[in-house]
DNA sequence: GCTAGTATTGATCAGTGTTCGAATGAGCCA
DNA sequence: TGGCTCATTCGAACACTGATCAATACTAGC
């Protein structure tokens, strides 16, 4: 064949990404190939090169685009939860729920990988400081005379931690008997820390 | 050629381990290659496949010697600070000390993963196991009114919370300057999750 | 020295990401 | 209308992957 033009370079990125997005959905990231990609969006595998450098490409895409529906789902979750301790396991509960509702797509973004050498470029770094900036609200509530660098350091280790108990959780790596159980650790840690957290004066070394 | 018998079946399943491990160390698990694998045990690929049903399995059995690896890093700590908070302080940095030392073999741990139909072995599962009780014990020591059930529930939440910061923070998903700041966040969350924890009389829902 | 049987091989298969020369057809100008 | 140009698209090809299995080379027993 030749030109089509049926797409324009953007199009054609943008078909990719949905296409890409879905079969992670249903098959996870081990299931996405180049050719099933060109197939679903109608184009031979040589052309997703020319609207991407490369797969990871259109992965970090798709993982962005996942990133920026979480950061939907719990933007809000602050200013609708006046307690803190209300607000922090409402955050940790959905990003439970977003992990169990979606499981290849909340996978994807930590199975990926970019070569050691590559860093991730800055939108995709900018969407991972927003949510930790809806995080580290309800923490700073807590301990209101906390600096700055401190609630930076309280928002990372919250929600990283949330991510570790979802994380293991659901990899069944916690050798607990059932899914409800995970439940119960994740409401456990965030009682304790923010519990702790509040108790902490001076949180330092 | 034909029958050698240089080593016998269980010698050659040491060896793969062991060559795996090594390829695993260097260059990651995506450098793991079933001719690689077997050129370094001085066998041709398919006698990777007499000694283990498929490339997975291998990977399962070099999983375990960094868990049991791990183990022996961990399990004296609870011995030796008698106090809970530097006991639990002391684990969550000998396993963010580990992941720094063997990022590799580390990541491998998590990056693994069987098909979902297929369940981790038992003798697999018995490691995790193992090592979830020496995080138990200094935790069982803040709160010695404990049941079983809620040591249990809380040794996961632990360790899984710790995971989750050596996890996200050396992949650079923190978005926080320099590695420094990993064991900043870990000594937070470490501090107050059991702070939080020894002030809960009930901690259940 | 022969034979039986097994340990080992390596060519082979179907798949992967990525590249690039070749083919096509849209748009433009005479 | 005819012809030209060149961006766009294709798909064969390359080097690789995990896994298989008929053929082979060897050891052990007699």
């Amino acid at each position: 064949m030749g030109r089509r033009n049926d797409h324009s370079r953007d199009e054609l990125r943008e078909l990719c990404v949905k296409a890409a997005g879905e079969i992670i959905q249903s098959e996870g990231l081990g299931g996405l190939t180049a050719r099933k990609v060109a197939s679903a969006i109608g184009y031979s595998p040589g052309t997703l090169y020319v609207a991407f450098r490369n797969l990871d490409e259109i992965i970090l895409h798709v993982n962005g685009e996942t990133l920026a529906d979480l950061y939907e789902c719990i933007r809000l979750i602050p200013d609708l939860k006046p307690d803190p301790l209300e607000a922090a396991l409402a955050l940790a509960n959905t990003y439970l729920q977003y992990a169990v509702e979606h499981p290849y797509r909340w996978r994807s973004l930590f199975e990926h990988r970019l070569p050691p050498s590559i860093p991730l470029p800055d939108w995709f770094n900018a969407l991972t400081t927003r949510m930790f900036a809806v995080v580290a609200e309800p923490l700073e509530r807590i301990r209101p005379e906390m600096p700055p660098e401190e609630s930076l350091v309280a928002s990372r280790a919250f929600w990283s931690s949330v991510h570790g108990v979802a994380s293991l959780g659901l990899d069944s790596k916690l050798e607990i008997d059932d899914r409800a159980n995970v439940h119960h650790v994740m409401h456990l840690l965030v009682v304790s820390y923010v519990r702790g957290l509040a108790a902490s004066e001076e949180a330092a070394t």
